[in-house]
DNA sequence: GCGACAG
DNA sequence: ATCTTGTCGC
């Protein structure tokens, strides 16, 4: 199955793909360097099937951005909780194809194995890339937990049966807790540890918060030229 | 049947 | 996700 085909699948097919994906997820510690670590997410139009895919690249520790990468594609899947990644990651495999470079880790945007059958966006980026990921999401998808202490850096585990899918971080003060969740190639602790190290006094990590801005800053500088948005 | 539901 | 101004709280 290639990302490319995902279009044409239905729902339950998805549901089926995502079930076979599940036996190569490998989560496990991540021995190289991470020197440069990536960001990815995509921005659109309400009701527009054209999509802004980004990735990012950041030095590290410094969280300095080094380059980065985008494309306007398109997209016909709709947007199904639990299937995101059909949706979105054949526009971020063509960004993920245009990097000069790539990065020793990517952070996605949305989860990793915090997911039903430990297909989060991440996840399965990693797998199709074989690179390691992270899932860095806004809000819960899947997994109970506890509300984390009001204090930087306070955690909570996502439990799935007593199995331990994720972590609620409380990355800023008096701001909502994110969702961390490893993807593929990286432990649990290291997931956490790494993401921590990204945190610049925001409630979202560098990563994804510098990839969200350069998708958007791609969006609204094509919607002044792309004909469905342009009046004349 | 009811509530939940990444982006 | 995106649409949007002011406004409440630290």
């Amino acid at each position: 199955m290639q990302p490319a085909d995902y279009e044409h699948l239905t729902p339950s097919q998805a549901i089926a793909y995502q079930s076979e994906l599940r036996q190569q997820i490998h989560i496990e510690s991540l021995d190289n360097p991470i020197n440069v670590i990536g960001g990815a997410d995509i921005s659109f139009n309400k009701y527009s099937e054209t999509v802004y895919a980004g990735i990012i690249l950041l030095k590290c520790p410094e969280m300095t951005v080094v380059g980065h990468s985008s494309v306007i594609s398109r997209t016909s899947f709709p947007y199904i909780s639990g299937l995101l990644a059909f949706r979105e990651v054949p526009a971020l495999l063509e960004a993920w194809d245009k990097l000069d470079i790539k990065p020793d880790l990517l952070v996605l945007d949305g989860q990793g194995i915090a997911h039903e059958r430990r297909l989060g966006i991440a996840t399965h980026f990693g797998l199709v890339t074989d690179v390691p990921t992270i899932g860095s999401a806004k809000s819960r998808l899947y997994g109970r937990h506890q509300e984390p202490a009001n204090e930087v850096f306070a955690e909570s585990p996502m439990y799935d049966r007593g199995e331990i899918v994720g972590i609620a971080l409380r990355s800023k003060k008096n701001c909502n807790p994110i969702y961390i969740s490893p993807g593929h190639r990286v432990s649990m602790d290291q997931s956490v540890q790494i993401i921590k190290n990204c945190i610049r006094g925001y409630r979202i990590p560098e990563p994804t918060r510098q990839a969200h801005i350069l998708v958007n800053r791609v969006r609204v500088e094509d919607s002044g030229t792309d004909k469905q948005f342009s009046l004349f």
